[in-house]
DNA sequence: TCTATAATGTTATATTGTAACATTATTAGC
DNA sequence: GCTAATAATGTTACAATATAACATTATAGA
């Protein structure tokens, strides 16, 4: 399991966690033809701060005291921009958005939330999407985007006993 | 392949659908010793006027036709304790509510959402339950309550060539 | 440089959801 | 049936999330 895909430990680099997929995320624009501009890059940098999803008007409140002219369509601008090419994710449960750590191919959202700490981690397993597609289909159902988000407890927080898992 | 939890067909005799999903209602209710109100009984009604989530605020317009004292915590403290007991599920990515065929045990939702129509069809597939619980359980996660939100087309919308799936 | 397009600024408003307190209805004990 | 406690609903106001519409500025290509 890679560094991005599961729960960090305490030996979590962060600051190269976030730079790389900066860079990542410089590097798929440019084969793409299209901008990262300054204020992209800063909304996907906010969003990148955490492994925590942000909401939009948190990023709004940042990036205010940076830009008087800041706005809400400033933000979603910024990030229907990043979701478009699978910079970011949209957390449906929490109206929050979270930074992908894989954004070359598309896909669905797979990801496990901590109800108590709020740390999020994204899966792509690929059982995960055949049980769906499996079931999907002898319903007669055409699979376009699947979205599972997982509430629970990260394994820290499940072993400080931060209440039941359900 | 029971007829609450997949697609019907043209011949699902709707109005049958409904009275018994209210008779659960009523049935759970009783069983619970908690009280299915006339208020409540309707909110339950209105979602299960169509296997289409409806939004609060859809909900709240036809109310509001009926009882002139109709307001939004008229209809989100409804729509809490239809949750609570499992009558009807929220739908994250839509912001809507549908009712829940199958209220007796608590479960995580497993939705099909047509894309086209709007149609959705619930799932309990055992199978991606347990997909689901392998991949957390590896990134030592504790599962509470899975959501699956599948976009894409129902049988009647894929065949008519509602756009490609993906 | 000029022009077309893309990106951002700006104002206003739509949509979804809650807080807080008042009133009415129901239940349980007497 | 009366009364107190609780549950449910009424009512007003507002918070949180998201978008529409049009103006201005920046960038890229001819």
């Amino acid at each position: 399991m890679t560094l991005s895909t599961a729960f960090m430990d305490t030996s979590h680099d962060h600051a190269n966690c976030m730079e790389s997929a900066l860079d990542r995320a410089s590097a798929l624009c440019g084969e793409r033809g299209v901008r990262l501009t300054p204020l992209r890059r800063r909304v996907l940098e906010l969003v990148w701060v955490g492994h925590k999803p942000l909401g939009a008007y948190e990023i709004l409140d940042t990036l205010k005291a940076e830009r008087r002219s800041a706005a809400p369509p400033t933000v979603y601008r910024a990030l229907d921009f990043l979701l478009e090419h699978g910079l970011v994710h949209r957390i449906e449960s929490l109206n929050s958005f979270v930074g992908c750590p894989d954004p070359l191919k598309p896909h669905g959202g797979q990801f496990l939330i901590c109800r108590s700490c709020g740390l999020t981690a994204e899966l792509n397993d690929h059982r995960i999407d055949q049980a769906i597609r499996n079931s999907a289909n002898q319903a007669g159902f055409a699979v376009g985007r699947p979205m599972i988000e997982i509430e629970g407890l990260c394994p820290h927080c499940r072993d400080a006993g931060e209440g039941s898992p359900g």
